[in-house]
DNA sequence: GGTGTCCATAGGGTTCTTCTATGGATGTTT
DNA sequence: AAACATCCATAGAAGAACCCTATGGACACC
């Protein structure tokens, strides 16, 4: 027979109690079960416990002694099945996530704040990283959860569509391509250009799509972050290209995001996650929040969330 | 439902070995058996711990975290049902045991001796005191066990005999009075005698004794100590009245033992605990123990064990 | 001597547990 | 491509475990 956690317990109650009757009436079960629980574990032990008398029972030296080990171990035992369960009710936890930067300062933020509304005890531990360099930390397992672009496919991850994120043309207040809509591509290349690397996910479609159209593209200014590319323009140091996820409407009027007339500069950002590996409560809890926030406020263009290979 | 440790077992094993079917084979259980238990777990968590695929299972997040969680736990519960074993086997243990100086010298050592044999795991914590120091030690519960001598009746204690004490002289090698068997008690008051302490329960007995046969006792020293007693007597500065138990036959032909011609020149030495206790499996090996030494060579006049109240 | 408290026992019903046998899904080998 | 191997899930049934109510015996306290 092995020695149950209900045994254990069973002697604590009894050890801190003086007693089978008032244990069995704060464990809820009736006092002959105590009875035959500790008998049970005495038996497998080989070892008198207690020492029962008319005015309630005192337990031996070993008694004692294991009560306060099963005490102890008892609690951690409570404590970790709590905590599982708190994880599990999405009041707790932890979410390894890798983000585009981009997202980073808009979808990103807006989503945090709604998880930590609906879920104020998930902590989300965030590592940006630029696109092409997120597959590889999801599959590495070094994040549960990635904001990506969509690649080619990748058998080891599953995707779902987060927003479909437009280039917008970022301008000055008063410059002469504000407020009249949205701006032809050609339009563009006659100003200076204040582009991101050319390693890029951005930049990489910024170029393709100026080569489809047979125009060369030679940017003013390369950038590493995009909030430098956003300050060289508030300067009036040219135009940026950036997705529009990067540009926080809270910035106009100083600068303005101007949508672009080409179809094909645009970019799908994804959730990510392994294929096979199911989404813990607390990253399910985000990915909620995350699919809100991309529909929300900040993109009135975004798009249903769907899934994908 | 509750979490059973048989559950944290399950996960542990699955998640090391990778796989139900494994993890059943080192458990010794099928692999259904494992199906359900990790299904009841995950139910009474609400919670995935594993991702099961057909190359094996690997735990989520909160599978891991959990699983060396429960591990550790699981260790300690299992070392310290091992070591409540080890208890019950006699292999390991502690006994905290009072004792009067006079065994200590004779029988105690042997019975540790012989114990040392039989459980070389378990530990004596000796705490020596006068006999008449014992029963509060005992009810106090500062020690478990205590060799002592018939008191009074007292309630509260079980007794039990372990040997009869006679006194003996203790003489000088080659004093007149050794070698000739038995010498009367009118014989010792005509030497210096060497006492000890009078609230000593020995010197109680022996003023009992003599003031029984209207003799005066007026002892040429007084001493606390027995080994004291017994370096004086070497010496010749006199004769000894002890205990036998307390004459380690090892001492002579330095001093040797003369027995006295006096019924009541005896005291029963018992073994005492608290009535209504148990004792543990440690100190009921260390009985066994005592009573052998008391039953075997140090003493041939040594009694049969009996029982009292 | 009655009464109350405490633990043990007995018997029975329900729930758990575990087993064997089998099936479905998915890589792997021939 | 088909056969095979591996892995986990499901089903059904037997057995064990568990817990309850009812009751009894021992002992202390009025």
């Amino acid at each position: 027979m092995d020695v149950s956690i209900r045994q254990a317990r069973a002697l604590v109650a009894v050890v801190r109690l003086g007693s089978f009757t008032r244990a069995a009436q704060a464990l809820g079960v009736s006092q002959p079960t105590l009875t035959v629980q500790l008998r049970g574990l005495e038996e497998a032990l080989g070892l008198t416990l207690l020492d029962r008398s008319v005015r309630g029972s005192v337990p031996t030296a070993e008694g004692q002694r294991l009560a306060e080990a099963f005490g102890r171990l008892v609690g951690d035992f409570d404590l970790l099945v709590g905590e599982a369960r708190e994880v599990a009710a999405q009041r707790a936890g932890l979410v390894r996530l890798a983000a585009l930067p981009s997202v980073g300062t808009t979808v990103l933020p807006e989503a945090l704040a709604r998880l930590r509304e609906g879920s104020p005890g998930i902590r989300v531990m965030i590592r940006d990283a630029v696109a092409h360099r997120i597959p590889a930390l999801v599959k590495a397992g070094e994040v549960e959860l990635a904001i990506g672009t969509e690649l080619g496919p990748e058998p080891e991850l599953r995707t779902e569509r987060l927003l479909r994120d437009r280039m917008v043309a970022v301008v000055p207040g008063g410059h002469a391509l504000a407020g009249a809509g949205a701006v032809p591509l050609s339009a563009l290349a006659a100003e200076p250009l204040i582009l991101t690397d050319p390693q890029s996910s951005v930049r990489v479609l910024v170029d393709r799509c100026f080569a489809a159209r047979g125009m060369a593209v030679s940017p003013a200014y390369e950038v590493t972050y995009m909030s430098t590319a956003i300050g060289l323009a508030r300067a009036g140091l040219g135009v940026a290209i950036l997705p529009s996820s990067a540009v926080d409407a809270a910035l106009a009027p100083a600068v303005l995001a101007v949508p672009v007339e080409a179809a094909d500069l645009e970019r799908e950002v994804v959730l990510a996650w392994r294929a096979g590996r199911s989404l813990s409560p607390p990253a399910r809890a985000l990915v909620a929040a995350l699919r809100m926030a991309a529909r929300g406020e900040p993109h009135p263009a975004g798009p249903q969330p769907g899934s994908s290979a």
